[in-house]
DNA sequence: CATGAATGAGGTTTCATTCAT
DNA sequence: TATGAATGAAACCTCATTCAT
């Protein structure tokens, strides 16, 4: 089942390629160089070239496997017999949870969707998003069947929605101490549990 | 009432910053070369460095340009009279379409927040997110103090929940034909009505 | 008596050359740049075109200037009646302080005589060993006529060792604390003194 | 016995040494491009960085060279034997020949002298001072503690002339066909013997 | 599998200089 | 008299890449 380009790595590669991986996450595509790979790697910028045609087939193998990395983690958690609610509530937890635990993952693709690099970048949106984006928006489906969520908005809205918020919290994680206004919510199960609410029961108050 | 550090841009320096945004809009940074903005801009490279101490001044007055842009736009908008629901979905909609129509700057900051580049891209956050934040903040409060938005949710954590959506949509959106399940989607003010109604409603069916 | 060059010089013009004196004293010719001396002379680069035809105009405008300096300043003193002895020493000294008080000048004559500028630094070294060395061989001409200098020993090179002496002192000058067989030399007037000596006397030992 | 510096000089590092020491030389540290080195080197400008970390290393690389031949050059040359005066001789025009000999290596530390780059050109002036001056020291301390040279002047001074009469003869001597005064000491044999003499036995006449 | 030597192309920056005002 | 705007050329340096070993 391995694919043409799935070429098992060797143990010199690997290392190249992790380190790459934090370089590129850091600084980007151009602003990363093989001069600076090799050195944090220990191995001559030769020795890249040994194993990777050039900058170009590094850059894919590391988004290659860190696409990998982020899908593999989550296929076990499952529970299927809790009520809906906490099943999204801990979904979108799990999501969240997964974007901080394969950081350079999550920035290496949010970076590349800032790209216009066609083609590639779509399939690795879906990752970010993406293998719980498909589930979730099933769950919902589900839900929506049985009528426990509203029949009238989407449920890919909804799985956006939800991703939304966890993405974006990723990305302005960093400067929620900058904004007193939003203390409280540096940590991220507090954030998620309250997003929840919103995501669940709405802002508006119903109460008559 | 003119800052230090905003010397007002003569013509030639202008006209450098504004080709000079957009390609570090598209390119980021590094992969922005001095060269290329010469050439586009009809100027000869020596005539950058005669505006602009190096390339990095450059691009500072290229963000600091790019926020004061941003916020310049929408002081007048305001219709205190109609009710919360509509002031909420019509901020969140506006909010949006600033996020577009400003597409270069949005970018660059968006970009600049996953540098880690300390200070600086505090206060640019400030303005993506922004403006609009401090006041939807102030709208919802007193919303809150109406009664009208359950107390229980802090007034930031909803102002953050619709920045998200928004920023969020604006990355994702030109993916968005390759995602059949958000078809519908495509037009921004579809996915902000669709959006908002999940924001004040929730998603849980409350009927009974 | 004003030849074509010496076209008297305006304020401004001169302002900018006493700086570029000195930058091209201490950082010669090529690591002195047009915009440091337009830096440090509160003038614009474009304000040094208006007085120089271009920077080699300004350099030799510089070492004109120089050269009129140093020669100028020594013509009162003399003292036809002290005895030969004391009027070599007298010179020699007067000799080596004026390569301190004119330190700029100085510096800028020993590079100017270590580059390959043909002419050019053929009447510059004229100045540095200069006036003086005239006279000095003058001076010891006499005296040989008069049997008390050798005659066997050519005035000029007695007069060459003169400024030998003076000038080896001055560019060695700053290094002599790192050298503590010579202390006690750090002081000109000490140094000279013993200098003196030694051109008068020799250094063997003639007693038997 | 390698210090940690001296890493052994590949052939190619080598070869862009011998070039840069001439141009260094003859035009100075900024008055060298390092586009004239590569060209008359032989290799591209890029190999230069490959070899040396900057324009600055390979001008202390060069340098660092540059000392080690001179002083190499002259441990086996004594002769204890011969009367002090003939030792002093020797010396003398033994050290005047070397810095023609070591012409480049010698322009090169003279430039050193006059620029203003702290510790670095202490230690390289040691080395055109240098060698000779500390055994000249010696031989001179010897010769006064056996009554020969005057106890009443420093050995230090006395070796400090020597040098001087060298060093400025070396710097002067391409000028000497513009002097008529001078004429005879062009040949610096002729000029080391007229000097010696002086520096022996003094100018005066001391007949009666 | 790994490296040092080498390079052409292109990067940022500095230079001396011109010109219109 | 003085300057800001502009520039071509050249400076130093970095880049991704090749090749012989």
């Amino acid at each position: 089942m391995t694919l043409k380009m799935e070429e098992e790595l060797t143990e010199g590669a690997l290392r190249i390629v992790k380190i790459a991986e934090v370089l590129f996450a850091e600084h980007g595509y151009s602003g990363t160089s093989l001069n600076a790979i090799a050195k944090q790697s220990g191995v001559s910028k030769a020795n890249i070239f040994h194993h990777f045609e050039n900058k170009e087939a590094l850059y894919l193998t590391v988004l290659r496997q860190a696409s990998k990395e982020m899908s593999g983690v989550l296929d076990e958690i499952r529970n299927p017999n809790s009520p809906t609610e906490d099943q999204i509530k801990q979904y979108s937890l799990q999501h969240l949870m997964n974007l901080f635990n394969n950081k350079n993952v999550t920035r290496l693709i949010l970076r590349e969707m800032q790209e216009d690099n066609g083609q590639q970048n779509v399939s690795m949106a879906r990752d970010v998003l993406g293998e719980h984006f498909t589930r979730v928006v099933g769950l919902i489906e589900t839900a929506q069947s049985e009528n426990k969520i509203k029949n009238t908005i989407p449920a890919a809205v909804i799985a956006m929605t939800m991703v939304a918020g966890n993405v974006f919290y990723f990305q302005v994680h960093k400067f929620l101490d900058q904004f007193p206004e939003l203390s409280g919510a540096e940590v991220p199960q507090n954030y998620s549990s309250a997003f929840s609410e919103i995501l669940l029961n709405g802002i508006l108050n119903n109460k008559d």
